[in-house]
RNA sequence: CGGGGUGUAGCGUAGCCCGGUUAUCGCGCCGCGUUUGGGACGCGGAGGCCGCAGGUUCGAAUCCUGCCACCCCGACCA
């Protein structure tokens, strides 16, 4: 490696720390900048990635798999993609070590340095370019519609569970296509299943919009974005999707022959999201007693907890369950029941409040006798007890709920957090005490946004998308703005 | 890479300034028993190169020097 391993390390908020630590999501794998991923962590991460991928299905999207190592020549053939990258990439450049003569262990072998060096992907443009130029001749063979599942390294200075480790998982796609109207549609159809998958399945309401050029991809010619805001008030990317315009088709060299029998330049798009989604998902949702995850992302959906005197009567009640166990599975509810007979109910209730378990059920003596069960939602930490008859269908529906009030619960707080600002004085009170996405007017310079962002420390997250077109003057240079742009402070 | 801070059992810590019994306490872990409707209790037990390497000293967790690691703030960024 070209960086020494040693350096740094991740930081995370002492907020952030104590959910994600506490809730057994993760931890500190002592290897700078990544992340263990828990089984309980992976398996939301597995929820996720299956939805995506039927989305991706459905929007005509096929998987393929691209090498980790790209060798260094690649990256350096679209110039503002080096520009963006070449400071944070991991490189090659042996393939093998040997015992230290001087007794010390192991060494790098100087005698087995490469060629060329190879670079771990930051992303894998480069060489899924290089690949389609041998794929793409005729404009029968566009479009190209592909994605891929990996993990990728960017050698970042300072890292942050989650939301930004050396390593991460994510999946990238990356389309060819014969027109720039055609890569444009796709682009944003791309925005638009992020959009959905982060409101319908993470309950995180997002705003649509585009990046201004300096937070643009590298090599992108326009960045289409959504941004959540989190529950400190801080914004965060949640996905982005890409037009690339002609510049991977010129920098690699990609031409297809049109029905005319003319060589035109293929259009590109790409686009991603990562493992930073379930730093989304925790910091929106989560409170003080841990994590909380929405049903259709809950690895166990439902948890029985059996209070019990003795095995025999740990033994009727899970005889008791078994039916309804069945009838849930049936009708596609997730469900554990925990016979741990060390550990005390009140723990367990704790531990499942602590992981986010959207409905648990408890179930004793007495509920044996009188026909009913325990019921308690996480999302509003309310309980009730209820009768067995009918129990299947309510906890469907009352699944149903709380997905739905944990999306509009997000959505009250971030309505509440989007505020109008027509001074630079307001700008920077807003920001300070209150936090939150400022919508504001900017003269559309790179340099009036640079300077705001010295000042303040916002940037600006995005041009909204769905935000009325209305003139005014920038609150910095008070210069002429056709519209309102959204800034915050970002993670 | 700059500025600040911290390294003592699996985790969190006391002791360090002012060197001196067997290194403190809590959680967790193991055994036995009693418990079980919101994080149980009693008794017994295991676990430490006090970050690493030198130095000072009769004696170092404690003082000195060097190194390493980690954390916070900044530059970079999904």
């Amino acid at each position: 490696m070209s960086k020494n391993l040693t350096s740094r390390s991740q930081d995370y908020s002492k907020w952030y720390n104590e959910l994600v630590v506490k809730a057994d999501l993760a931890e500190n794998s002592g290897v700078r900048g990544c992340m263990v991923i828990k089984p309980y962590g992976y398996a939301i991460w597995e929820k996720m990635q299956a939805a995506l991928d039927q989305m991706f299905k459905d929007t005509g999207h096929e998987n393929a798999y691209f090498p980790l190592f790209i060798p260094k020549s690649y990256l350096s053939k679209e110039a503002s993609h080096v520009d963006g990258f070449a400071k944070e990439c991991a490189v090659v450049t042996h393939y093998r070590l040997k015992n230290d003569p001087d007794g010390n262990g192991i060494i790098v072998d100087p005698d087995a340095k490469l060629e060329e060096e190879l670079i771990v992907r930051p992303t894998s443009e480069t060489i899924i370019w290089d690949t389609y130029r041998r794929w793409i001749q005729s404009y029968r063979d566009l479009p190209i519609l592909i994605n891929q599942w990996a993990n990728v390294v960017r050698w970042e200075m300072r890292t942050r569970l989650f939301l930004r480790t050396a390593e991460f998982l994510w999946q990238e796609g990356h389309t060819a296509h014969a027109t720039q109207q055609e890569a444009i549609e796709e682009a944003e159809r791309m925005m638009d299943v992020y959009a959905d998958f982060a409101e319908n399945w993470m309950a995180v309401p997002v705003i649509r919009g585009v990046k201004t050029a300096s937070e643009r991809f590298a090599g992108a010619v326009e960045t289409y974005c959504i941004e959540a805001l989190m529950q400190d008030g801080k914004a965060l990317q949640a996905g982005t999707s890409h037009f690339l315009g002609q510049n991977f088709a010129k920098a690699f060299d990609v031409k297809y022959v049109n029905k005319e029998g003319q060589q035109e330049l293929v259009w590109a798009t790409s686009w991603g999201v990562s493992t930073r989604l379930m730093g989304a998902l925790v910091m929106t949702h989560s409170d003080d007693q841990g994590l909380v995850i929405p049903p259709k992302l809950a690895p166990i959906q439902v948890v029985i907890v059996p209070i019990y005197k003795g095995e025999e009567q740990l033994d009727q009640i899970h005889e008791h369950v078994k039916p309804l166990m069945q009838e849930l599975k049936a009708i596609g509810v997730s469900v554990k029941f925990d016979g741990r007979d060390t550990l005390k109910p009140g723990f367990k209730f704790n531990e499942y409040e602590l992981k986010g378990v959207p409905v648990r059920l408890a179930i004793g003596a007495r509920d044996l006798e009188q026909g009913t069960y325990e019921v308690a939602r996480r999302d509003l930490l309310t309980k009730e007890t209820l009768p067995q008859e009918g129990i299947a269908a309510h906890i469907k529906a009352l699944l149903d709920d709380i997905q739905h009030t944990m999306y509009q619960k997000a959505l009250a707080y971030r309505e509440s957090h989007i505020t109008e600002v027509n001074t630079y004085e307001d700008f920077k009170d807003v920001l300070n005490n209150h936090g939150g996405f400022i919508s504001a007017h900017w003269d559309g310079t790179p340099e009036t946004e640079e300077r705001i962002k010295e000042e303040t420390k916002a940037s600006i997250r995005c041009i909204p998308l769905d935000g009325p077109i209305e003139e005014g003057v920038c609150v910095l240079t008070g210069k002429k703005s056709a519209r309102r742009v959204l800034f915050a402070k970002a993670y």
